[in-house]
DNA sequence: TTAGGTGCAAAACCTTTGCCATCCC
DNA sequence: GGGATGGCAAAGGTTTTGCACCTAA
């Protein structure tokens, strides 16, 4: 990968903020340094930069909405191969979310996990 | 809420599977028990039914990708109000991805995990 | 020199919305 | 009957892509 001025100046702006900025809010701080720098640049950085593992993109966050019938607490793992999402039952039993409340100040409400990973079907392939 | 012949095709999909489809996958199974349903009517109803409790939108997934210059582990705390997402550095000391693993049968990478709740601002405000 | 990167604009996607006809209560 | 819902199509918002020009190595 190639070093350029908009890469560097890209970097400059996630490195500088821990607000988990959007692409979006990254093309108009960038624009204060390259102003005519365009959003497709920016767009295709990101993505070198996460493949490449500089930056990460939040896993939590996948493209589509999803939906689920099921409304009791669980967790979901989601296969990096073929991107099928399962329910998983485990739950954790410790408090982590008085923990976390603790430790913060935030009122925290619930919390999500996704496990990643392969599952049975793709690893036999 | 009225109850529609629509509404409650789009039940009978999403209890009907464990995928945690995405609206296009609900849409193209509705459409052979109701074959000039319309797509705006799914994103229509899946909202509804979000809104009322009756299904859930996978709370991990927000609408944009965001990324992050931080690449060591650590959890998020996403605010139901502002929207905003902050780091949070309380770590799982348990080997949850081993207990999954075993229990799967999946090959477990890694996890994430997001909390929700109300950040510090957001609570006097 | 040249493979890879950039800017621009158009296209591709996913989701929402406006409008009017239709249906449920 | 009257307000909520549906179908359709257009609009909106985000992300990707094609192409001609440029630039770092």
């Amino acid at each position: 990968m190639r070093k350029t001025r908009q890469k560097e100046a890209i970097m400059a702006v996630l490195r500088g903020t821990t607000s988990h900025p959007t692409a979006d809010w990254v093309y108009s701080e960038v624009r204060k340094e390259i102003p005519n720098i365009s959003l497709g640049t920016v767009y295709r950085n990101l993505r070198l930069l996460c493949q490449s593992g500089e930056i990460a993109e939040l896993a939590l966050c996948g493209n589509l909405s999803r939906f689920d019938a099921r409304l009791d607490d669980h967790y979901h793992f989601r296969c990096e191969k073929c991107g099928r999402v399962f329910d998983v039952d485990e739950l954790l039993t410790e408090d982590i979310n008085d923990r976390v409340a603790r430790k913060t100040g935030f009122v925290v409400e619930y919390h999500k996990i996704e496990f990643r990973g392969i599952c049975r079907e793709c690893q036999n392939s």
